[in-house]
RNA sequence: GGCGGCAUAGCCAAGUAGCAAGGCGGCGGUCUGCAAAAUCGCUAUUCGCCGGUGCAAAUCCGGCUGCCGCCUCCA
């Protein structure tokens, strides 16, 4: 299969390191707020690509980090914990208001259908090993502590900036943010820091350097290096750890082992609402939880989400998740009907390879779901496959798709529901339209429609 | 200032050199007591604009316009 590597810009072949198992490791959540649907679909776009390396056959063990130790609201030492105003806006201490979110956040994931992580690390649990890691690098020279902060030297790195692409000599120090005058360099980032300007953060560790907290691009370094080891096949995120939270990533590791790390980086566009970004702080927020208030299910998000490329920005709105809910609801009542049939007609052998075969291809061209689910559709219409065929090929899809069309099933009909039905027949068969529109009216209401066919009438869930 | 992305029908969105996928919506037919559902058909002679290179361009090159992102925390 063929992936896009942002370290490369260029799709390449991909190839794990080892037979036994592709190492994979994604950014996970900074737990100080409900996951938007934004977030989710990054998440969504990592559980796509380990699907897919998983129907071809691939073991993969799966690293995800929670970040539950405080984020400061920039890398300059300003602004303030995202965890700590959590924990002040909701009354709660930082660990509770990170152990609610990551809850829930799990909780979500489970209800998109993202597949669990093997390994789940909280940040809060590896302190000790950023500090012994943070040693080593001062020991190499590759950062140097200043009034009990900790900062990695870029100049030090000469292959700084390889996975942004931005000159080093370019970056405009200063620009948006407050120069951090204890740095060498103003490129340079924090490591540790005990000299913070916030010195009533409650979240502190002891140090070597004084008491206080790791900087911001350590955890997933050591965590990564602590579950994987020296090298890592593919670690995912969202576009905008490229130029800051990835490249940090690269050097801390890259300084400390002493050789190239990992092999691919791989990176999911945003979901735009109103030709923006997507974000915790404008508009309405946008999670599982205020899409549900609007009758929307998480499935129905996850077909949004397959509808588009992952490197491709998304135009979210509910117009378009209303076309997404549509679209999932008619495929769930097209397979059920596929499923009810089961009428052994002759397939078409080679059409049904040649559709298998162009699925292979969709997937295998960088994750390239659109025009997978495309054939979707090519199926339900076709007219030479039988329909075991058809869910056959249906159900092998899902595998990727991760819509649960394997366990889509009809629910049953309520007694009362069965004998409104009845009643509304004999009515019909006595032409009295009218008690028989009232009853289907009582049926609607109950969330059952109608159908009234030559032989009887047919009965369906309203949704 | 630096780096990068995007612009395809009413909406979402594939395609990246050889007659413009798919879904939603809309319109029309069949069916029906009326409906609903289902089903069939239709729904971009054209891919932001202007040039260029090709037998051939939405797809490559140049220019222009518009929108967006990153270089602070962020998926």
């Amino acid at each position: 299969m063929n992936v896009f590597n942002t370290l490369t810009r260029k799709q390449e072949s991909f190839k794990p390191i080892s037979d036994d198992y592709v190492k994979l490791y994604t950014c996970g959540l900074t737990v100080y707020n409900y996951a938007h649907i934004g977030n989710l679909r990054t998440y969504f776009f990592e559980d796509i690509l380990r699907r897919t390396l998983e129907y071809f056959d691939y073991r993969v063990r799966h690293v995800m980090n929670v970040t539950d130790v405080g984020h400061l609201e920039s890398d300059a030492d300003t602004g303030e914990d995202k965890l700590v105003l959590g924990a002040r806006r909701e009354g709660k201490t930082p660990e509770e208001v990170a152990r609610f979110y990551e809850k829930i956040f799990f909780e979500d994931l489970v209800a998109m259908n993202i597949l669990q992580p093997h390994i789940i690390c909280r940040a809060s649990e590896y302190i000790n090993d950023m500090i012994e890691f943070i040693k080593v690098l001062i020991e190499k020279k590759y950062a140097y502590e200043v009034e009990g902060n900790v900062y990695f030297s870029i100049e030090r790195f000469p292959e700084y900036g390889r996975l942004s692409g931005m000159p080093v000599d370019k970056l405009v120090a200063g620009a948006r943010i407050e120069i951090d005058s204890n740095k060498r360099y103003p490129g340079d980032f924090a490591l540790w820091l005990s000299k913070s300007k916030f010195p009533n953060q409650i979240m502190q560790w002891e140090s070597p350097w004084g008491r206080g907290f790791p900087g911001w691009h350590i955890e997933c370094t050591v965590m990564s290096i602590k579950c994987f080891g020296e090298h890592l096949d593919i670690h995912c995120g969202g576009v905008d750890h490229i130029a800051v939270h990835h490249t940090n990533e690269i050097a801390q590791a890259e300084a400390y082992l002493g050789h190239r790390w990992c092999n691919y980086w791989m990176h999911g566009e945003w979901l735009v609402v109103a030709k923006e970004k997507m974000s915790k702080s404008k508009g309405e927020f946008l999670d599982l939880r205020a899409i549900a208030k609007n009758g929307y299910m998480p499935m129905h998000l996850r077909y949004l989400y397959l509808t588009a490329h992952y490197r491709q920005q998304l135009e979210f709105s509910y117009e378009s998740l209303t076309a997404a809910k549509n679209a999932f609801e008619n495929l769930r009542t097209r397979v059920l009907e596929l499923k009810a049939i089961n009428e052994p007609v002759d397939s078409d052998r080679m059409l049904k390879e040649n559709i298998q075969a162009k699925f292979w291809d969709a997937i295998a061209d960088d994750l390239n779901m659109p025009v997978a689910l495309a054939l979707v559709w090519q199926i339900l219409k076709d007219t030479g496959l039988s329909s075991v065929d058809k869910l056959d090929l249906l159900e092998d899809f899902d595998r990727v798709f991760g819509l649960g069309i394997s366990q889509f099933s009809r629910r049953d009909l309520p007694d009362d529901c069965k004998i409104l039905i009845r009643e509304r027949e004999n009515v019909r068969q006595r032409k009295n339209w009218k008690e028989a529109d009232r009853i289907r009216q009582l049926l609607t209401e109950k969330g059952v429609g109608i159908k009234d066919t030559a032989h009887g009438a047919e009965w369906y869930w309203l949704m």
